[in-house]
DNA sequence: AACACGGGGGT
DNA sequence: ACCCCAGTGTT
């Protein structure tokens, strides 16, 4: 694990954000680029917003991203980049809750906070046999109780990292290894017959609908984008102008020229047919179709949201997942 | 306390 | 389909 060759606490950090919610094969890479290009919180907090939520395209949550930025440019400007070494100030950074303070404070600088993850509630739940739901908020507390308890006064960062890894490796969400297991004696849930109804997690709610229609609106070579700011999903990601309504079926021709109309591109043909993708986030199902058209002239864009972007130099915004997958197979962008 | 927030991978 | 992921911020 990154943590496992270094007490810097910035490379902790940096790793712990990216692993919030994330899966180890899926965050090393992106670990391994924000390193090579921020190696030092200084290097972090001189890059532009826009840089790092690039960098961290396809990773998903990015408010981690921007909250990552804002505090390293809190520490490198306010505490000249001396990382915050107590739990409470740790506590303090944005986009570090309970969690990624106990394993920065933990691994960094031998803080004794137990870690409360997802591994961890597994583990313990099984263990004691704990059959309230998990994510409830006396649960958790209760987990973290045993934990602090169980840690004692062994080194934290030991305590830590070998609970995390025992549920990653061995108390697994699916066929853990109870055969083999050296605490099955002691066991609750393993004792009880209940380690693959355990942990109990309240029933989580359906995903909703959305349809989006974009307009991909081209001149030559500019392209229409439009920055997200609204408190939405993908926010500072790019798009494109888009409407948004509760039909899945395609904007009529009439629809689509007055739109086109409204925002002052009545010089518009278009120029391939609609095409649909479909993007699942936790909470919603994004159904997005796409319309194509050639503008023969930019008119002043209608909204400060919007920007003319080159076609060369899209592989500098950040993009959803759904975004980026039209422009590379529709338009071989990148 | 409940909810929103991405994207990937396993079964 | 459904689950899970080395969780956090907002309401």
């Amino acid at each position: 694990m990154p943590w496992s060759n270094t007490k810097d606490p910035y490379l902790i950090w940096l790793s712990e954000i990216i692993l919030q919610q994330t899966r180890v094969s899926q965050g090393w890479a992106y670990y391994e680029k924000f390193v090579r290009h921020y190696p030092t919180v200084h290097d972090l907090a001189a890059a532009s917003e826009a840089r790092v939520l690039k960098d961290w395209q396809g990773l998903g949550y990015n408010s981690r991203a921007r909250n990552m930025h804002a505090a390293a440019k809190y520490i490198a400007g306010e505490l000249a980049g001396k990382f915050p070494a107590t739990y409470s100030e740790i506590l303090g950074l944005k986009g570090v809750g309970p969690y990624t303070a106990a394993a920065i404070g933990s691994f960094a600088f031998d803080l004794p906070y137990p870690v409360v993850d997802g591994n961890v509630k597994r583990v313990l739940s099984r263990y004691f046999g704990i059959s309230e739901p998990v994510d409830l908020p006396s649960t958790h507390r209760d987990i973290e109780n045993k934990a602090r308890s169980l840690m004692g006064s062994h080194q934290p960062s030991e305590f830590n990292q070998a609970i995390m890894n025992f549920g990653a490796l061995q108390c697994t969400p699916i066929n853990p290894g109870c055969q083999t297991c050296p605490m099955k004696a002691s066991c609750a849930g393993f004792q009880l017959d209940l380690v693959d109804k355990l942990p109990v997690k309240s029933p989580r709610k359906k995903r909703k609908k959305r349809f989006f229609h974009y307009y991909f609106l081209s001149s030559g070579d500019q392209v229409i984008l439009r920055k997200r700011t609204a408190r939405d999903i993908w926010q500072h990601m790019y798009d494109f102008p888009v409407i948004e309504n509760r039909s899945r079926s395609r904007q009529s021709v009439a629809n689509r020229k007055a739109f086109l109309e409204e925002h002052g591109f009545a010089q518009a043909n278009r120029t391939s047919s609609p095409v649909q993708y479909t993007q699942l986030l936790t909470h919603q199902s994004i159904h997005a179709i796409f319309y194509a058209y050639e503008i023969s002239e930019i008119p002043r864009l209608p909204h400060d949201t919007w920007h003319l972007a080159d076609r060369k130099n899209l592989s500098t915004f950040a993009f959803p997942k759904i975004i980026a997958r039209y422009l590379e197979e529709q338009w071989g962008l990148k």
